[in-house]
RNA sequence: GGGCCUGUAGCUUAGUCGGCAGAGCGACGGACUCUUAAUCCGUAGGCCAAGGGUUCAAAUCCCUUCAGGCCCGCCA
């Protein structure tokens, strides 16, 4: 590989450390730790001090990356079983692994803080226990972020703190890529996002986050699992989109030499296991949708969905209600959270507003005693989106209450009864003309759940997607397309049924108090910085 | 798509009504046998995100670009 192949500029700094710096020249941006050898010339961090030592340890016939270590101890664990001891060494031996965070040398002695997956204890070394050789070891070589295999005897120091003093250790990886610093830690947001494994390595409170958000898959699982819910898996690939209103993702595949979707929702699937006889049904899938990125929306998000059949929409309010209510006491401990600085309440019931009502409520008008003509003055007077082009009284409600209502709900909310325009996939109302049983649930202005009584009618639904594939071939990108495979399942006949979808990554937020999405997503969707690698056929069209 | 803000050493940052780019931590070398952001002495490390312009002189002022953050729009 050349050097001017690479979007990089490489400056040499020191001809003795063979030192370059990397720099993007298309974006300016520096890749972080970009300090490399001249014969490594490609986007790592490695530090060629670091690798020195690497080469001098193989010398010396230590094996930088032995394959396994008797971890008997978590610190955890030692921390419990030995939280009452005194100055006195332990008779019994402890042998625990982990990151070197900080090291403090004091000549013949040194004291450092080791890290693993339950939290961190400090470790002791002394020249007079390990010998010159081993003591020298560490010494020189072992470097912050470094993991080694200690074994030894647990004490109190004098300052009271609970360590290990080492009778030997093992180096168990030699990492090579500098460590942030050890007081003010990883802060900035770009390289805690593109860097993540770093963040996690700097910052107990990323890791805290990541931990309560298996928690919450873990229980809401649980809470599915004992009312005796099945979860499948239903395709990603798609070769025809729908069960949402949003912009897909397309990919191609070869050997079929076919255009394929990725999901935007899992919901005409699931709707087909529930025609095949599985009467409580859920998934939690990754949905992707074509559209901006922001503190709320990320263009791959989580989603569970749930059918259960012989259930309508207030059955699905319930379980909704349900759900929220044990997440929040089992992962909070309360009924209570605090959010973007709203005290979240969740304990039930939770108002329950109509889509009418909630008009009614915010913006001050009864939309059924009004004109069209009256109805599209009070938008046009109140600047509401998309009023020119509103042409029925459902879709002017729908668009008050997005104008006017949404923002307003920041206790738990749930908004039914929606306008048939925009429902394709819910039954239409029971009782009221022109609405469908159909509800939001929104909390601190965020929609976190949608669900309907679900459209089983198979007439009904051919025409409302044909209905919908019409708009779409009219330019509405949004609008969904025909699935005949899914109105013939319907054909066969599907029970009554009630569905629902809530917003995992919103739930997440919500619960660990964190207002952007990017927080609670390992690996949020960053524009890529540099172009390393000549680009592979991406399958796009 | 629109507005506001940010980018200085590996990390955290000072300097931004123009006048030689500073610090702490980290790294490297040395001293130190109960420290904990250890301490003390010394060394290296920056064309101030990139490109262009104004000026005797630009990290600083202007323009463009790149990346990120916040708000709005879009996402029912």
């Amino acid at each position: 590989m050349y050097i001017w192949d690479l979007p990089v500029r490489l400056r040499p700094v020191s001809p003795e450390k063979r030192q370059i710096w990397i720099q993007d020249t298309r974006s300016g941006c520096r890749m972080n730790g970009a300090i490399c050898t001249m014969n490594d010339m490609d986007h790592t961090c490695f530090d060629t001090a670091k690798i020195d030592k690497i080469q001098e340890l193989r010398e010396r016939g230590v094996t930088v990356y032995p394959y396994t270590f008797d971890r008997r101890d978590t610190v955890l664990e030692i921390k419990e079983r030995f939280s009452t001891i005194e100055h006195e060494k332990s008779e019994e031996e402890v042998s625990t692994a982990g990151r070197i965070y900080i090291i403090r040398q004091h000549g013949k002695t040194i004291f450092a803080d080791m890290g693993d997956a339950t939290g961190r204890l400090q470790i002791y070394l002394r020249k007079n226990d390990l010998g010159e050789e081993q003591f020298d070891l560490f010494r020189q070589y072992v470097d912050a972020g470094d993991i080694v295999g200690v074994v030894g005897h647990v004490f109190r120091t004098k300052m009271g703190e609970i360590t290990v003093w080492v009778d030997r250790f093992e180096l168990l990886t030699k990492s090579v890529c500098p460590l942030p610093e050890k007081f003010h830690g990883l802060k900035n947001v770009e390289t805690r996002y593109r860097q993540r494994y770093l963040d996690l390595i700097m910052n107990e409170e990323s890791r805290e986050t990541f931990r309560t958000r298996s928690r919450i898959l873990a229980l809401l699982r649980q809470f599915l699992f004992d009312r005796d819910y099945l979860e499948f898996e239903t395709p990603t690939l798609q070769p025809v989109y729908g069960g949402a209103n949003a912009r897909p993702f397309t990919t191609h595949h070869n050997a079929l030499d076919q255009k394929l979707y990725l999901r935007i929702a899992p919901e005409l699937y699931l709707k087909r296991l529930v025609v095949g006889g599985f009467e409580k049904v859920f998934e939690l899938a990754k949905n992707f949708r074509n559209e901006d990125i922001d503190t709320n929306h990320n263009p791959e998000f989580s989603m569970v969905e749930i059918y259960e059949a012989y259930r309508d929409y207030n059955d699905m309010m319930d379980l909704t209600e349900e759900i929220f209510a044990f997440l929040a006491e089992r992962v909070l401990g309360t009924t209570t959270c605090s959010f973007a600085g709203h005290d979240i309440d969740f304990s039930r019931p939770w108002r329950r507003l109509t889509m009418e009502e909630a008009v009614q409520e915010y913006a001050g008008i009864d939309i059924r005693t009004m004109s069209l003509e009256e109805l599209r003055d009070f938008g046009l007077e109140h600047s509401v989106e998309g009023c020119e082009s509103a042409a029925t009284q459902g879709e002017f409600l729908a668009l008050f209450f997005e104008h006017f209502g949404e923002k307003e709900l920041i206790q738990p909310t749930f908004i039914y009864d929606f306008p048939i325009e925009n429902s394709p996939l819910a039954k239409k109302h029971r009782s009221k003309e022109g609405l469908t049983e159909r509800f939001e649930l929104f909390m601190a202005g965020m929609e976190m759940a949608n669900g309907f009584s679900e459209l089983n009618d198979p007439l009904d639904q051919k025409a409302r997607l044909e209905l919908q594939d019409a708009k779409r071939r009219k330019g509405d990108l949004e609008a969904q397309m025909i699935d005949y495979d899914f109105i013939n399942a319907l054909g066969y006949g599907m029970p009554p049924t009630g569905g629902v979808g809530i917003g995992i990554d919103r739930l997440v937020m919500l619960l660990t108090g964190n207002d952007s999405i990017k927080e609670v997503l390992l690996f949020p969707q960053m524009k890529t910085l540099a172009r390393g690698e000549p680009e592979q056929d991406s399958g796009e069209e």
